[in-house]
DNA sequence: CTAAAAAAATACCAATCGGTATTTTTTTAG
DNA sequence: CTAAAAAAATACCGATTGGTATTTTTTTAG
């Protein structure tokens, strides 16, 4: 066998990415194990040869479409030099967010976070981790900044970085409701302004 | 008859107000036929005596709750004297919604607009002009506060107001997930100073 | 108080739900 | 290439889904 990965991986991952559009889409309720068969073309014994129920499948599918905006912005991140670009990334790659297809859906933390915090634990507290997850990355990221003498030193960390991340969704979700992508861009550019303001 | 309205009407009326929490919590696929009959105490034939079918309840319901909201907000606007403190309600009427049960379930604006995007188009569209009528609601304020020479002449009110909306409902989403009022509150303190930066 | 009208309850429907036991097919290691 | 193991498909399960036709009860107007 030339792959190093066993069928089950494989396949667990298919199901995964092709069934990632659905839930993120759907909520978790609203996807249907009959939603599944039909994205993958597997049957359901197939499906639940590999997960343990619809639960498990939604949990890993929240992972991979975290997982996937998470990578994407520590990558560019990465690319960035000063400190102030790089919390400005934040603002670039939810940009195109409500553009193309990146994450068909739109956020998976506001569409899992809305969708499961009254009904599901276990996708609530998924959440809820990427939520912490993300505001710990804007603070260290702000923190570091003021070490490194590029960012003013008194800046309150939590509040901008919970500031960034409701500005983000709360814009993410008035676009998509409206269908207008120019009123998620006219939050970032608050995200924007509220990074610059953050510089000596 | 005593009361001026008819059964229905009030029948009606009590679908409405028993199944509100229900819908705002699980959401439209979330909440089935079982869930209605077991919040009311009535029977299905009752509910389709009364409604077309389970969309028509959810879209009354959502009804229901935002107004329930906009009242709320606009009461409290009313009796505030200065422009300043009128734009200060929206943070302080949604500093109660994470703490007691105003609306069980949180923001119905923030849960239809995530919930229906992707799904039904009736709600989409309810939960968009919901979203249009704060934000021109917030930018008549501003007009007028400007008019009356209280607040900057300068300021971009739609960027103010579609700022401030996705502040709330972002804040709304993080404490609601992460089981925090106080993230709610350092996200209204970012809304605090911005109406504050408004001023003269 | 009565009779017509309206509302609510009962009983029912096919379809779908999430999930499982069993059989068939495919992968895998030797 | 082969046989054991694993994965996928088939066939099935009871329960629940949204919704309706019909009967019973309640409201309403005169």
């Amino acid at each position: 066998m030339e792959n190093e990965l066993s069928k089950a991986e494989r396949t667990r991952q298919f199901i995964i990415e092709r069934t990632s559009p659905v839930f993120n889409k759907k909520g978790y309720a609203g996807t249907s194990l009959s939603d599944l068969t039909e994205a993958t073309g597997l049957t359901k014994g197939s499906i639940y040869g590999n997960f343990k129920n619809k639960e498990e499948v939604a949990a890993e599918v929240f992972e991979y479409n975290s997982g996937k905006v998470r990578k994407q912005i520590q990558e560019r991140i990465q690319r960035a030099t000063s400190y102030h670009d790089k919390l400005l990334v934040y603002a670039q790659v939810y940009h195109s967010f409500t553009r193309g297809d990146f994450i068909p859906g739109g956020c998976p933390i506001l569409n899992t976070a809305v969708d499961a915090d009254d009904t599901n634990p276990l996708l609530k507290d998924k959440a809820a981790r990427a939520v912490i997850r993300w505001k710990n990355g804007i603070e260290n990221l702000i923190k570091a900044g003021i070490e490194a003498g590029e960012l003013k030193p008194d800046i309150n960390t939590t509040a901008t970085a919970l500031s960034m991340i409701a500005l983000i969704e709360g814009g993410i979700m008035i676009s998509k409701v409206t269908d207008s992508p120019a009123n998620l861009d006219i939050v970032l550019a608050s995200v924007h302004n509220l990074v610059d303001s953050l510089k000596l």
